[in-house]
DNA sequence: TTTATATATGAATAGATACTCATATAGGAA
DNA sequence: TTCCTATATGAGTATCTATTCATATATAAA
């Protein structure tokens, strides 16, 4: 195990890449689109009806997530298909819901001692 | 391996809890704080230093910190000192690094194809 | 070419929030 | 008690951005 990576201090500038990638997920409507491009590639107009989303805020959603190489995009006749092109986002969101859940427990476990 | 939770769709409400807690890292000045953390624990003060923010900041953005469990806090006679609550932050950030390094190194052949 | 459809984009708006300054609060020492 | 120090907080400001509407661009079909 290397510990050295534990330990070692970002620079400031590699702390703001960070945080400009947590920033990408830090949008519902944003994971709501990762979320229905889990099951497959999905077109602009599919991913608007799916999410609930105008067309052109799934555009722009869109384009932000595949600056950031979460999504790639193919062009199918007039269409255009994303689809998931990392899936760290669902590593990243299964830690963060097995949080949620430890941090549910623990509350409950305040309201309700006796269980 | 427990495959259905892979797919399994999160209600918005939920979605926007997750969103909440990425937001919480979307912040360079609290992944700094969280950084300088990771050697141990330090006070409100201890923090302004070490990560050049104004005190009033720093007392801010760990009450944002604590109130999403990642930090606790404890007395010391006039200090509070503050520390790491939940290790996750870590295992986040060392995600999210990965990726990048593995993006830069996409960049990185584009630019130099022939290395 | 014209027409229709899918996607992207510019402008405008509204809402959120990080930051600073000043001040309040709280605990320890005298 | 008073004084000093550490932390928290209210007000105000500036910046950022998600969203919508309208429109531009691009592709396919006729």
């Amino acid at each position: 195990m290397n510990m050295s990576a534990q330990k070692k201090k970002l620079p400031s500038g590699q702390l703001a890449a960070v945080a400009r990638l947590f920033a990408v997920l830090s949008e519902a409507s944003r994971l709501a689109l990762l979320q229905a491009l889990q099951s497959g590639p999905l077109t602009v107009n599919e991913l608007a009806k799916t999410c609930a989303m105008k067309q052109a805020n799934v555009s722009k959603q869109l384009t932000i997530l595949h600056d950031h190489r979460l999504v790639k995009r193919e062009r199918d006749g007039t269409s255009i298909r994303y689809e998931i092109a990392d899936p760290i986002v669902f590593s990243l969101c299964n830690l963060v819901c097995g949080k949620m859940a430890k941090d549910a427990k623990c509350i409950a476990a305040v309201f309700h001692p006796e269980i």
